[in-house]
DNA sequence: TTTTGTGAAACCATTCACAGCC
DNA sequence: GGCTGTGAATGGTTTCACAAAA
């Protein structure tokens, strides 16, 4: 599976730039990036250093730099990156400058929340649909949006143009709604479900499990707790607050 | 890095077998493991194979066989892994022996809703105080807790032993709290507001950002979508249900 | 024979350090 | 002089493939 595409040198004269095929690793950082330069877009700034960037988006400037450079991107040595032109090349790369359709299926607590999340909609989607399984929540109305039966899940997904589905349901139906977006032509889906989907080649999905990250964090916890019992000690008391200023002004959301 | 602490093979009789320390990557899988563990046990089941836990777990068995071994694992060649022992190693590993106390700040859309997420009952955690920085919101009940001023959240977190604090607030007041955290011991910090937080050395913080999610899918849908355009093809259309069975059951949230 | 546990190989990501450009 | 872009070095993760154990 290694090798990229043949096709190599994209510094192709007309069109669109036939998108390089980024790290992952990199593709999960740029909206980050994207963040903190909308930050400093409001806050006036043209131009911004490779180090103050990577310090408003939480890493260190040689892997700024990296992952810039994979976009072919667009700084000026002894300048800096033009901020405007840089939010422009990765809201293309990440496809952003197609508002996307995204259907929520599963309206229950978490569910009505991420309803009515305003920072789905700031950051260039539009939640296009609701779905639930049970009728007695069909009809009511979320943020604007009425509930529909999930049976009217494929003419709605094509009707609105659904590219994205997000399942929050509990996890016992997860796989049932998975199917059905997948049948509706829905190829990228987030899942909230504690649970592992099984979906064909080439549909995406990623997941968030928030139980899981507290689990993470429980194990540094333990670890440090049993750290404090050791000989040299690393200094267990609560520490005084160190946390350096920041530029990050942040948006409401 | 390869080899872990020269004690090695920790058939250790006595006490605690002092954690040996793991690959990050490894840390952030075991809480998948430990899931369909659950799901395996609830079953029926008393062994299982790397093959079965693998499938189960959604990665490749060489991968589960190599992260288990880091905890100096307790499989049986030829028939499997002994499922109530792993979970008990799996969860001691995770310090989720001890049920640990969580302070939830920022009772807004988002922070409702985990307010009543029964997962993280369920697996290990226990909301123990609820704050925001509204004073109109204080006092409001929320699945059995009182909202408190977040002014409070010193004593609070003493008095109910919190070793996590969860931020479910705007961007804007994130590192405020964050600082707050970390004044009252706060030494893990799961963090939903859509900004990178500074805090001393000695915390850890994990970043959930919904709408990064999205734009990560984002980008995988653009690829595909020019993908489409292109002479290979690559098969566009919605691809026929693939989803193989699972063995997946999946408890109640 | 089945299945784990693990060296060795391959792969990917991060960091270093500096040449090249402004 | 300052800062980007990038080869080369390093470090971490995944995969392979098989020896050893039950």
């Amino acid at each position: 599976m290694s090798q990229h595409r043949p096709g190599g040198p994209n510094g192709r004269a007309g069109g669109v730039p036939a998108l390089p095929d980024l790290p992952e690793a990199t593709v999960a950082r740029l909206p980050e990036y994207l963040r903190a330069l909308h930050n400093l877009a409001e806050a006036g700034n043209d131009t911004v250093s490779s180090e103050e960037l990577a310090g408003a988006a939480g890493v260190n400037s040689a892997k700024l730099r990296k992952d810039l450079s994979h976009l072919g991107s667009y700084g000026t040595r002894g300048v800096g990156y033009d901020v405007a032109l840089l939010i422009d090349q990765i809201e293309f790369t990440l496809g952003l400058t197609q508002r996307r359709g995204v259907a929520l299926v599963g309206v229950g607590n978490l569910g009505h929340a991420l309803a009515g999340y305003a920072g789905f909609a700031s950051r260039g989607f539009r939640i296009a649909a609701l779905f639930d399984a049970d009728p007695a929540r069909v009809g009511e109305l979320i943020n604007g949006l009425h509930v529909r039966h999930i049976s009217d899940l494929a003419d709605v997904a094509v009707a609105e143009s659904i590219a994205i589905g997000v399942i929050a349901t509990p996890a016992a139906s997860a796989q049932d709604v998975a199917d059905a977006l997948v049948a509706a032509g829905v190829t990228s889906i987030l899942n909230f479900a504690p649970c592992v989907l099984s979906v064909p080649d080439g549909v995406d999905v990623r997941k968030v499990d928030l139980a899981v990250e507290l689990q993470i964090l429980s194990f540094h916890e333990h670890r440090k707790s049993s750290l404090t019992a050791l000989p040299g000690g690393l200094g267990g008391g609560p520490a005084g607050l160190v946390s350096a200023a920041e530029p990050e002004e942040a948006v409401g959301t």
